[in-house]
DNA sequence: ATAAACCCTATTTATTTTATAGACTTTATT
DNA sequence: AATAAAGTCTATAAAATAAATAGGGTTTAT
């Protein structure tokens, strides 16, 4: 399952996509339309932002936009940067590899073979669906 | 990423698999084997159990043994046992579903309609992959 | 000058996961 | 019958992670 902070990230991105037309949206109205704490999700747009898939403009009249267009925008980006890996397991994962304590030998380790393809199939889903898809579903 | 708990029943049902010729096995071998809490192993083999995937014998010379055939065992079914939900997300989860706190209207929410999307596609392929392929790999 | 809005870091609180403990039951063996 | 080995069950503690909060800082339109 996602973590909150993913599900409100993609509640924003639907949102600031939803307000393509405004040349900034604030973070006080996202945050009211889905009932979520305003702090909260100032620290997911700011992680957001440093990935370089929003803008900013600061100071009074500022707020937040999209800077990419929504098909450019995968699932597989926003999961991994707010809660991690794709994979499974962590000794199967591209970005965030780590390997298993329990594990003598990865090499021989059949879970470790099957992980990587369900990785790989896995991969191609979300990297497949982006926010023009949840933009068009709306 | 899978909880300890599931790769953990991974490694017990990989250990099984590969000793169907014994009528029993040791929750201390394969704890031992891979360097797991004996105690923690204990409850993870017991939810097995409970799920119908293992059979057991009490008292001295007793233990634990497969009682499904491994192509039978997918991991969608050992996932689901130990960490719950396959789907992205509650509201779209068909054995753990709870509507999103933040949503104003399931019908109306792209995320949810893309996330159900996913959950399927995910399926097929946890569905598809069982314990048959990790022992071949091994 | 002021107020509005984002920026940044740290801390606290809540929740979940992981691990441990211990008493109970069953069964093979002597 | 006694003993020791092994699974059963429930509860609790410890650790880790996620979620939320706090508060001062910076920028900018008016």
């Amino acid at each position: 399952m996602l973590s909150k902070k993913t599900k409100y990230a993609l509640h924003a991105l639907t949102y600031l996509g939803k307000h393509r037309d405004s040349k900034t949206v604030l973070i006080h109205d996202i945050a009211e339309e889905h009932g979520i704490s305003h702090k909260f999700l100032e620290n997911i747009l700011l992680e957001l932002k440093k990935a370089g898939l929003l803008g900013s403009k600061k100071g009074k009249g500022g707020g937040y936009y999209l800077i990419k267009e929504p098909k450019d925008i995968p699932l597989s980006k926003v999961i991994r940067l707010l809660d991690g890996p794709i994979a499974l397991l962590p000794c199967v994962s591209i970005n965030y590899y780590e390997p298993c304590a329990e594990c003598k030998s990865e090499a021989a380790c059949g879970i470790k073979k099957v992980m990587a393809e369900v990785r790989d199939e896995t991969l191609k889903i979300l990297e497949n669906k982006t926010l023009e898809d949840i933009l068009t579903n709306e």
